[in-house]
DNA sequence: GAAGCGTGGGC
DNA sequence: TGCCCAAGCTT
């Protein structure tokens, strides 16, 4: 006979539904029941925080309120309600599908985690999640919350990547057998809670986890460390000129062969120069952006004379429905050029 | 299986 | 300041 202990499955998923019950945050995806409007919280939130998601989110769907409405859209439209949350392909891909769903498929979103599982861009996760969350399927959504949370829950993971890659199929099953088949979708999402806003990655706050008596490692779980990031120097230039009393500022677009933001609009790459008294003069704005593996520090440098072939020039109200790399987006905002960001705020 | 793909924010 | 990411997917 099995020792009585608090991770009995039954007394995990009471403690985890009530501490849900308790914490959940107010999310703008939380309060809709519409298949749409998760699938694209689901993708804007891939690799990507639930802060620079909200007002992004609550943007894109009043542009693009239904799918039909996003497969209708250009594509240089999708991709400017996207600027500043990267990973850009995403938007391309989400896109693509609903345009998808509106010619080949009948215009619904698709109603079962196999049929959500063909659409570009949703991989396993994604379609986990969709279809648990807005039609009650139960599969069981594994993202990285979910995984630390049970790796850490159950003691696993392994500084061998072989054996690591064993765990992690392990945690599949673990959560498949744990998930709640009555409310798959609440399960799903109290479990990414959970890993979101106590089971943190460098410093759980243990004391405040409803698992806490049956975690395995509470907080002594360690994790593995990324390579270190090099750094790079880059010119931009910065020119404006009045046309029609309208002052205007020169943009380029980027190669659509580029593989890094292709298409998307950015100021005019400068000549890296030789050294630090340079003829360049003085940058009218210094800033760091990273981006993947690389530290790159900016210099934005007056620009004259005449605009680069591939050049065009753009009023602020033209640049702020074009599709942006955040990195412009970034200096044009610091020098007043579009409006600031005000972005909402939530707290668990 | 590993690499490639972005960004703003927390600590 | 500099480092570390965060609700992954595709190739």
């Amino acid at each position: 006979m099995a020792k009585k202990t608090v991770t009995d499955e039954t007394d995990l998923h009471r403690l985890l539904l009530d501490w849900f019950t308790r914490e959940r945050r107010d999310l703008p995806w939380r309060r809709t029941q519409d298949p749409y409007a998760i699938w694209v919280s689901e993708i804007m939130l891939q690799q990507t925080r639930v802060a620079a998601v909200l007002e992004p989110y609550r943007a894109f769907l009043e542009r693009f309120p239904t799918v039909q409405a996003l497969a209708a859209a250009e594509e240089a439209a999708v991709l400017a309600a996207w600027s500043g949350l990267g990973y850009y392909r995403r938007a391309r891909m989400l896109h693509r599908a609903a345009q998808q769903i509106c010619s080949s498929g009948n215009g619904h979103i698709p109603l079962s985690h196999a049929a959500l599982l063909e659409l570009p861009g949703v991989g396993r996760y994604t379609a986990a999640a969709i279809a648990s969350i807005a039609y009650g399927e139960p599969v069981a959504a594994v993202d990285g919350n979910v995984e630390r949370v049970l790796l850490r829950l159950r003691g696993w993971g392994s500084e061998d990547p072989v054996l690591h890659a064993k765990y992690l199929r392990r945690v599949q099953r673990e959560a498949a057998r744990l998930l709640d088949p009555v409310s798959p979708g609440e399960w799903n999402q109290a479990m990414m809670e959970l890993g979101a806003t106590v089971c943190l990655p460098r410093s759980p706050r243990c004391a405040a986890c409803p698992w806490l008596a049956g975690c395995a490692t509470r907080g002594e779980h360690e994790t593995v460390r990324r390579a270190p990031m090099r750094t790079e120097i880059r010119n931009y230039r910065w020119q404006t000129r009045l046309a029609d009393g309208m002052e205007q500022l020169l943009l380029i677009q980027r190669s659509q062969a580029q593989t890094v933001m292709p298409g998307m609009w950015e100021l005019p790459p400068m000549p890296d120069s030789p050294s630090k008294h340079n003829h360049l003069g003085k940058p009218i704005l210094q800033l760091r952006h990273a981006i993947m593996q690389v530290n790159y520090r900016i210099a934005i440098l007056r620009g004259e004379g005449p605009a680069p072939a591939d050049g065009r020039w753009v009023t602020a109200e033209e640049a702020a429905t074009m599709a942006l790399t955040g990195l412009a987006r970034k200096a044009m905002r610091r020098l007043g050029w579009l409006p600031k960001l005000t972005r909402a705020v939530s707290r668990p």
